[in-house]
DNA sequence: AATACTTTTGACCAACTGGTTAAACTAATT
DNA sequence: AATTAGTTTAACCAGTTGGTCAAAAGTATT
């Protein structure tokens, strides 16, 4: 069954994704929902409030994926591995939410963004001591575990974000190349990044 | 000398990078630029060219960089390690510039962005040729020249745009902490590259 | 079928937004 | 000092925007 609250939702993320906060017309989220504006309105009482409603959603849709790949309970490469091949499967099925996060979590204020992730439950702690046993026992070189998790979430993510850019400049806008280039990413990536750290 | 139509620019590069193009009100640029909107409206007639202005100084900002290192006469090592650390100075000058420039890039028509970038000179022939030519010579492992390229930009430019996001999850919200990481990244990211791919 | 409650609608509004215009001001030229 | 051209301002405007409200339509309960 189709609630007319779902159709919001729905239609709210389509358009809040593609347009920014400050694009969006909720005439346009009506719209998009086949619905009145003033019945937007009666569930969302302001623009606001469903704005939150879709950005928790995008967020919520990728903190589980860093949980539960960071904490899980196999080796280092192999979770590299893991998290690289289910990380840019979600992205490519939600190309627009990356940026969407970023952009956003760039305007709010810094409580906000605190607040927000610590309810959001991502904890790395278990990955770093991983990478700092795996050094001292001496499979992977010599790395600052922070450095390891950014280059790690930034190869996956920037090329979907980059994508109109890198398109053009390295692809002469042929777009089949492109998808082409994210498919094979997947393992580009996780040799690139073991290739890097393995001893 | 201080003329109106420099103020009036300045102001806007504040504004539109900070609040994006949607976000941003004239009023705000005129207030910034201690002047009326009238006048704002005399030098720019509309939103749209005194935006189209500063997107294109934003852009040109960090083209002539990707240009001059890639296409420079040095070693490969070097060539990836001067990018790298003429790369980030650069973004940690400009550091809201990036993510601007992504953002206002993914909401513009495809052919919009194939005119801009094409006339703004960037091209990696020369630097594709020199990976594969290492690659032929043995110095360095078989890569594919795009994605190696892709990889570099992004571990520079991802840490910026994340930052709110990477800052509390990494560094507990502690900002010294993670300007001080931004530091030594350079070092780091060049390190991590270069182990990848050196044979 | 009358009551009461929820959902949906259209008409409406105050505040805001990008943009215009005519007049006032300034400074160089005659 | 009068003319001219460029610069700056205040007042104004039409269209848009998020949001309200009362009434209508639908649904469940008695």
């Amino acid at each position: 069954m189709e609630t007319t609250e779902l159709k919001i939702i729905e239609a709210a993320k389509k358009v809040f994704v593609r347009k920014g906060k400050d694009g969006t017309r909720m005439q346009e989220i009506a719209d998009e929902a086949g619905i009145n504006k003033s019945l937007l309105h009666y569930y969302y009482r302001t623009k606001e409030k469903l704005f939150g409603a879709v950005f928790k959603f995008a967020f919520s849709k990728f903190a589980p994926e860093l949980v539960n790949s960071f904490n899980s309970d196999v080796d280092i490469f192999t979770k590299i591995e893991n998290f690289i091949n289910n990380y840019i499967d979600l992205i490519n099925k939600n190309p627009f939410i990356p940026l969407f996060i970023l952009n956003e979590i760039n305007k709010k204020d810094a409580s906000f963004v605190t607040n927000f992730i610590k309810s959001s439950g991502i904890n790395v702690n278990q990955f770093r001591n991983q990478i700092n046993l795996e050094i001292e026992k001496g499979t992977i070189k010599k790395i600052d575990p922070n450095n390891l998790i950014v280059n790690i979430i930034g190869l996956c993510v920037f090329p979907f974000i980059g994508k109109p850019l890198i398109q053009v400049i390295l692809f002469d806008d042929n777009e089949n190349e492109y998808d082409n280039f994210l498919l094979n990413r997947k393992k580009e990536v996780a040799e690139f990044i073991i290739n890097s750290i393995k001893k």
